[in-house]
DNA sequence: CTGTTAGCGCTTTCAT
DNA sequence: ATGAAAGCGCTAACAG
């Protein structure tokens, strides 16, 4: 054995081209102090064939009772570990890790469906991998290429990329995709989505019985399906109610332009200011917060998506379970595993209202 | 397979599950494999030897161009895509991929962690799986043998265990063992931690200098290093400055005590009430914020861990930056995959005091 | 109850 | 520049 090679980090990232992976591990082959032990080595020891050995791993009951403690011996004292690789590739190269792709590690939003898929997904001895895009539609691919090698048993994930086309050959090729929060684009897929229309149409609604007329909406960015419903559930909250002028009001901030925070100071300052905003999502919630200041008793506002302490703030906002958005696309996954031929479904996770007192705030004029 | 049949959408949804190759562009030439291409497929498609498909695959230069572009043109035609499985058990079982093990997939601490970790270990052409315990010590063995049977290439983990010596024959068989916020017990492993003690201390300092001197401490679950650690720091502040009867101010919850939002009600009921408050963590923030309620204005206040709106609430925090925990993290696992044999490393994450405004309250009969 | 044979998909000799 | 053979560690399918 001579020695693979200096593998500079340049070179190897060189190397890697054409189909291969665009990231091959950079740091050199590792020299194990020890190495591992194979059904053949604790075979050996105890004086059976491998073949046994694997018996006694997997539990069968056709073995002697006293050949199962020598193996199990033996196993212990070689530090032996089953090479699921090994095993998985007899069984046709399926793992059973599911992938899940999120936008960005640092929206808890994500964690807590992550934390209901895991659960879900552990019930079926599944487990899941997490991986995330920096919510750039440029990554998405990557990543979920990335995945795919690693042949993961199916892939959840939020699309960003405004297009997923890339992936109906591999779910052809039988890996569920279940797209989580919006659906897929140019691909036929399952999705569990949020009832965003219904969620804000409620918010507006309500404020529009507390006297409010003026009610801006502040989402960002806006391009995604999900923003888009939300707006839509507000502009046809408000024309329900015969406002027609409300577009002065909206502020759908893309990535790249002014954060919620400065919309919100902006509303503030027009010649007609709005007296009740409904803020797009959390980010959003956490920019309208911080505009608000000590005017924050003064108008009223309704957030979409919980978060910490606005319960201690009394903040209304629209709610809805995330761990239940999880579970559900688990419950997908592992029923399309099942069977990869009904049709795909589309599943809805209800939203409610829960009133804590700012949109409750009445317009001054009603009061 | 007959009939091309009608295109309703829902017509062919049904049935382009069934029959898999009705959508693709028909070359008659392509095997109707159910299962997917190997190395073998495309070579028999190319006219060519699996070795030189693979050879093609990795990027070698030794293939004539025709060869290379017939080659290509038959694994795009089959889907095919490199088994990683087989590749790497040829190549000796080892995956690239990085397990982190964290507490609870609801603390927002942890994704911010991982965020700081998968950034990177893809620097290093590393994946991150994220798996989490649900801060319960029994299941810490359970995950964490599940993950080393997927031949994981290293292990993050944040401890929960009292011990964790179980994981010291996999050590020696050569995968890191990076800690997380809290060293690892009977296991010689790298860790990174906060600098918890100076942390608490100079908050404590800050309040003592505020001219308080009843100042409590709250945090939940108490036997955690990190909480440990950080009960030291207090009470070293409180000793330096004389203070010696502050026992009565310490609320140290178990998993299953009184939340930090009663230990704070109990205290401010006390006849001789703390005029001064240090949180442990950012869940007996959330707990102390509650439980002030009105008197937010009068009782100062200190947390350790920022968290969202903090900043617009005016809580004065001790802070750290947790992604550079998981950047120093992914560290310390490169360098021990590089090098297995150099002695382990204990990294400490400095604290800083952002001064917002509730730890600078002073003290009543101080002002 | 236990062993032998074969092969999962890939890559490493070693030929040509 | 290309191919044949062997084997990574494991487990079905058959012996015995």
């Amino acid at each position: 054995m001579t020695e693979p090679a200096e593998t500079t980090e340049a070179g190897v990232i060189a190397r890697s081209e054409a189909i291969s992976d665009s990231a091959w591990p950079a740091t050199s082959t590792v020299l194990q102090t020890q190495s591992r032990a194979t059904l053949a080595d604790v075979g050996r020891l105890a004086g059976v064939s491998p073949k046994t050995v694997s018996r006694v791993i997997l539990g069968s009951t056709n073995v002697a009772d006293d050949t199962r403690d020598r193996v199990l011996t033996a196993a212990r004292s070689l530090r032996f570990r089953p090479n699921h690789l090994a095993r998985n590739l007899r069984h046709g190269s399926v793992t059973n890790i599911v992938a899940f792709v999120i936008g960005d590690l640092k929206n808890p939003f994500y964690f807590l469906v992550a934390a209901g898929i895991e659960r879900e997904l552990a019930r079926h001895g599944l487990m899941m991998i997490l991986a995330s895009t920096d919510d750039d539609p440029a990554t998405e691919e990557r990543v979920v290429e990335t995945l795919l090698k690693q042949r993961v048993r199916a892939l959840l994930m939020t699309p960003i990329a405004s297009d997923q086309g890339y992936l109906e050959g591999e779910r052809q090729l039988g890996t569920p995709v279940v797209c989580i929060d919006r659906p897929a684009n140019n691909l036929i897929a399952d999705a569990v989505v949020l009832a965003n229309f219904e969620g804000t149409a409620n918010a507006v609604r309500q404020l529009i019985s507390a006297g409010h007329r003026r009610i801006a909406f502040v989402c960002s960015p806006a391009s995604l399906y999900t923003h888009q419903e939300r707006l839509r559930g507000y502009r046809h909250a408000l024309r329900e109610a015969g406002i027609t002028d409300a577009v002065q009001w909206e502020r759908l901030e893309e990535v790249d332009g002014p954060s919620a925070e400065d919309s919100v100071r902006d509303l503030l300052s027009l010649p007609q200011p709005p007296t009740a905003i409904v803020a797009g999502n959390n980010r959003a919630s956490s920019g309208v917060v911080r505009a608000l200041g000590n005017r924050f008793d003064t108008v009223a506002f309704i957030g979409f998506d919980d978060f910490e302490l606005a319960d201690a703030a009394g903040i209304t906002v629209v709610a809805y379970d995330p761990a239940e958005l999880g579970k559900q696309a688990a419950r997908l996954v592992v029923e399309r595993l099942d069977d990869p031929l009904t049709p795909p479904r589309q599943i809805e996770i209800p939203t409610r209202l829960i009133r804590r007192g700012s949109g409750e705030i009445a317009h001054p004029a009603s009061v």
